[in-house]
DNA sequence: TCTTCGACGATCAGGATACGCATGTGCTCT
DNA sequence: AGAGCACATGCGTATCCTGATCGTCGAAGA
């Protein structure tokens, strides 16, 4: 983990280096504005700590042109003013979590673990087999960056093959997991939403295995022989 | 959006409860950290108002029980006590906030309003669509720079979809977050309400997944995956 | 190796239906 | 009184299932 941090007073800011690194980040420490504002738009940070009293440019100044340019690391404001207005104004302006001078760095560590935690626990939940991609979070599946429109059973179809990529997948396993408990057995829907979905993403995106079932194989996964 | 407070104070627990309303929030207020965590872990909240002084369970005990249970709403703890390390004790045990008692209300509303906005995923208190322009921290809606008077449930509405641009929404998630706890799951408000959305801002901005639910897609967001 | 045949899978199109949309009505809270 | 809301009803249609037909694979025999 690699932390940014922007402070004016070189006291308060090597000891906050120090301690950090003690506690196992990478640390870089930029003394202004303009500096820090130039390394959190050029380099990747998991998290920044910002103090909002620095000379050339003020630190709510960088802040909002960190989130225009699209930066969202997370970002701890550090302030000596204890107004509660200033509060909402960093906030407002992008912040994720205030603190305010003087603390104990015991908190300031805990709350950068909170920080960093939070922005990695969104793991983003991707499958991808070849060109096509499908995001469980969103619903959305996209074939070459192209978004493809399915309809509810096309999706529940080529989700499930998704989640078992490689593995043969029979026709009772998928009318089992596609549909609820009652469901008349004896019928071809699935041949039918296959055949749709090769139509919508390719015909190579699912393989037939004559008499055992279906099974969605990634290219990437194959040492090609 | 849908907050919980789990607060045994009651007049302060009422007071937060009709200001987070005004501010188009669903709140649900629990007394007692066993029925506290009960709600937490049976319904959809978007964050969470901890006290952590509670009767029966402190409310440590029940963040620690959310956390390890795989529930990862944002939670801002309160508390009276003000030393530091009890801070640094509820923020690892899993809080993302922490606020001191007593509190100026405003403060704890930029703070959820951060909270959430970084649990979505969203950098900036602005959230844009196309066209359409929505501040949340003013609860102002725009088209093409025009404001647009949209009525509580519309905005609310809208406002869900905003924070998940992108994402497929179903009708019973928009409902668990729109509404609190007690209300009737059988009914077709939120066709409605999208009905209306659309009169205003347009017939293309929220789509519809047939058998899904809706989206909300940003025009700009489309080029490449 | 080639041919043939049976079985399985793919495809197509029509009807049924569940789904979403729009409008209308009365209730509730300002 | 008015606005906003929940809820009900009727309508149009995308989506789904069904059944029939067509296509393809592979084993077995010549």
């Amino acid at each position: 983990m690699r932390i940014l941090i922007v402070e004016d007073e070189p006291t308060l800011g090597n000891q906050l280096k120090t301690t950090l690194e003690q506690n196992g980040y990478a640390v870089d420490l930029s003394a202004d504005g303009e500096d820090g504002h130039f390394l959190g738009s050029t380099e990747e940070y998991d998290a920044v700590v910002l103090d909002l009293g620095l000379p050339e440019i003020d630190g709510l100044t960088v802040l909002g042109m960190w989130r225009r340019e699209g930066r969202n690391f997370p970002v701890l404001v550090l302030t000596a003013r204890d107004s509660w207005s200033d509060k909402v104004a960093g906030l407002d302006a992008g912040a994720d979590d205030y603190l305010a001078k003087p603390f104990q760095t015991e908190e300031l560590i805990a709350r950068l673990r909170a920080l960093i935690r939070r922005a990695t626990g969104n793991a983003s939940s991707e499958l991808t087999a070849g060109d096509v991609r499908l995001d469980t979070r969103s619903g959305r599946v996209t074939l070459k960056g192209e978004p493809v429109k399915l309809t509810a059973q096309e999706y529940k179809l080529l989700s499930y093959l998704m989640h078992h990529k490689g593995k043969v997948v029979s026709r009772t396993e998928l009318i089992e997991h596609i549909y609820d408990q009652d469901f008349d057995r004896d019928s071809n829907t699935i041949e039918v939403f296959v055949t749709r979905i090769r139509k919508k993403l390719g015909a190579d995106v699912i393989t037939t295995i004559r008499g055992l079932g279906y099974s969605l194989d990634d290219p990437a996964d194959q040492p090609r022989g």
